[in-house]
DNA sequence: GGGTATTTGTCCGTATGTATG
DNA sequence: TCATACATACGGACAAATACC
């Protein structure tokens, strides 16, 4: 982009000139590639043609651009490594990191899911279809809390799934669970200025809240998640948990302790934040009801799309209390919507059309079996030298070594043998607990017949 | 047939432009039917073919005709006979709202965009190849700041069309604005207490400051935009400006105001957040340089696609000056990307291969030919009896009336013979600025050829 | 119904004339 | 007279829409 100045005494032509040279000699301008037409760059500039065209003549003459008849003025492919090196081109490039990746057989990668499983023809059909639907649509803003066809469906699936009873304004449609802890926050500012949160957790969470100047109280975890006895002596009014599986140890928390946790809220007359991240993925026990069904006045549930369907998707919701339906519109109104138009629209009829339900279906049996492969050759291999923990659930495990080796080590010789696991210790907030050595092994995107193999190089690399 | 006279002084294409304009007018000419392609009455007339070009052009851009890619020139649907419909207007003063929604024939709605014009098939057709080139990566999750590849598609957008100079690193893509403020927030709460805003100004920018605990000091704005001197006796050590075109006076910010802006922050150590929405719809104007270009350091430069390409799509992006960079990945690091993966790589081939660069062309073109129109048709119904705001840029243009009437009457009468225009005052925070009477004036969702009939409303509804 | 030739809008550089200091 | 900036008019190159085979 060029910038010219009426007053200045030069004359248009040649600031124009200079400024093109200028970028030539910098480099900016590669050659052969093609200057913008005179009538173009005069439209743009908002000066006659005829003067783009002094300017571009003036440049030819100096040999820094070609013509071609009837198509184009061209940059001069110039040897600019003569010229004195005193204007160095801004960089464009970044390094991208990882090349070592090619030597990684096995990606025990956390949070990813397996491409070949997902709906993706199916999705792009409904999406093509929503784009013929919705033509007329495109070209509006569209508002928070997102598509009222959208948030009927959550409302029937959470009631049919999760036990949650809502209706369709307590429904809030995001753009992934970060976007609802901007909204939270904004929400609960008013009235909390302490929030408890699982100790080792999930850390954006902690981060947004902190980021939002509220005080963070960590609690730590026993057997049963998150302990009320100790949140009882914090200034806490609001807890942050992940009930359905607690990331990372993948505790669920049994009914009694979510009874004591909503009586605690009672009590105190404060909010729980129910992240459900990872509901439906449960293998082995018997289903759990939603803290928000056994209190709805106090409760703030959280659910997201991308555990399950893509990642790459980014749709979240979150069930506000009706109490705080009001605070949310008068504070959000007319705000736009996060999450696009499209997407809403092609979430909406992949649900209607039962895509959604039969897919669901589907992963859980997938990811049950690659869950209970990996946890039997794990097994089979180390006998009683680990353990693992977080299992029956989720999407990843966590094995705990026996013997003496710490996080580090574990993670450099599985990477030496091609094979990647995830360190645990960015979790925690003190690092005391986890100075035993322990992974975290995600199976979400594995292949169910790579893990025996994959199992055997852990055992070789960890056990030489 | 036309005829032509070359010892005329006026110019051929003139000449040709009025006997077509006249053919139109008095009917000989038909709505929907097809001018002569250029060829044919270039060689009819024996002139230049751009001649006939330049005829065209003109009669399209005043509305009279409609050009086909390929296909041809038509005339416009134009209401020649100028009905004197007898308003429908109830008697009874009380309101059924939603019915009489279904009276409004034109819509004056600010931010939405007219959906025929969108480029939807091609965004589709790129949107499935993307599905089928990276079916592979649809199961990961994406990572804040976005795809490297739309980074540097953004990188060279902006240097080639705002001056912006930044390497990808500084490039984060979000979900709309409003994410991007919810990142400032937390990028900037370290240093900066007090953030100063135009006033009037954009309500939801305020909104998120307040909720962020900053102290928002609204700031009065003078003939050239925020007044810097006022500037100068507050606290604040971050300003929040839209100086490409301030929402909702329209004023643009002159290239000595950016400076003095520039010089307060460099004094008082503070950070300019620009927000260049709508540095494009620039019409009749020479371009001034983004205050990003005259300080790169302390500003916080931010962008959006959603002006001109589907408000629907949700991406926005902002440029950090390179001293947050570190502190935005250490706060925000492995934080997942709010944009959906398939959405991000459809626009970066979007850019890539050319249809961004051409479809913006295409919309400011279609955009200035309806802002054109507009204000050319107020200027001819009411005269002096009104002064038009704002205009010259932007997608909306604020109508000042000079007879005594005020706001809520002006949109009611309106709304009455059907037309729908848009208060001011919400925009301002102190409401003593606006007690004269002007609606804003929203053109991006109109059709050029409702225009006259909807001015032509207005008129018989204000003056009556 | 699918490939091909033609038509068409659009974009391109170029040349000359004119107005204003 | 000259430099600067703009207006008018020209014919060719290109790709997409359309008509035709």
């Amino acid at each position: 982009m060029f910038l010219l100045n009426n007053k200045n005494n030069t004359p248009l032509y040649t600031q124009l000139y200079k400024q093109i040279k200028e970028e030539i000699l910098s480099g900016n301008l590669k050659p052969f590639s093609k200057l913008p037409s005179s009538r173009r760059l005069s439209n743009d500039l908002q000066i006659s043609r005829n003067t783009v065209e002094m300017a571009y003549q003036q440049l030819y003459s100096e040999g820094y651009i070609t013509s071609k008849q009837r198509s184009g003025y061209f940059i001069e492919n110039l040897d600019l490594s003569i010229l004195p090196q005193e204007s160095i081109a801004p960089k464009t490039e970044t390094i991208d990191v990882i090349k070592e990746c090619e030597n990684i057989k096995y990606d025990f990668q956390y949070g990813n899911l397996d491409p070949t499983k997902l709906p993706i023809s199916e999705w792009q059909k409904i999406s093509n279809k929503c784009f013929r639907q919705y033509k007329s649509e495109l070209g509006k803003y569209n508002l928070i809390p997102g598509e009222l066809g959208l948030r009927k469906e959550i409302v029937k699936y959470l009631r049919d799934y999760r036990d949650v009873r809502c209706n369709v304004d307590q429904i809030i449609v995001e753009s992934g669970i970060h976007s609802s802890f901007n909204i939270i926050c904004q929400l609960i500012k008013k009235d909390v200025s302490d929030i408890a949160i699982e100790e080792p957790g999930f850390f954006a969470a902690r981060n947004t809240f902190e980021n939002y100047g509220l005080e963070v109280c960590p609690i730590e975890l026993d057997r049963c998640g998150l302990n009320v006895k100790k949140l009882n002596v914090t200034k806490a009014r609001a807890v942050y948990v992940t009930p359905s599986y607690q990331f990372p140890t993948g505790i669920i928390m049994p009914i009694s302790r979510r009874l004591e946790l909503v009586e605690w809220a009672n009590k105190s007359d404060s909010l729980i934040i129910e992240d459900d991240y990872s509901c439906h993925l449960r293998y082995n026990i018997k289903p759990i009801p939603s803290i928000q069904s056994l209190s709805g006045e106090r409760v703030i549930h959280l659910g997201s799309f991308s555990k399950y369907l893509f990642p790459s998707i980014r749709v979240s919701y979150m069930v506000l209390p009706e109490k705080l339906v009001n605070r949310f519109y008068s504070i959000f109104e007319n705000f736009p919507s996060s999450v696009p138009f499209i997407i809403q629209k092609t979430l909406q009829h992949f649900m209607e059309e039962g895509y959604w339900d039969s897919y669901i279906r589907k992963t859980i049996r997938d990811q049950k079996r690659k869950h209970d492969a990996l946890v039997h050759t794990l097994d089979k291999e180390f006998g009683d030298k680990i353990t693992i923990l977080a299992k029956n659930a989720g999407l990843h495990i966590v094995v705990q070594v026996k013997w003496n080796m710490k996080e580090d080590e574990l993670i450099k010789r599985a990477y030496k043998a091609g094979v990647k696991v995830y360190p645990t210790s960015v979790l925690w907030d003190c690092k005391k607990s986890h100075e035993h050595g322990a992974v975290m092994m995600g199976f979400g995107a594995i292949q169910i017949e790579h893990i025996p193999k994959a199992v055997k190089l852990l055992k070789k690399a960890w056990l030489a």
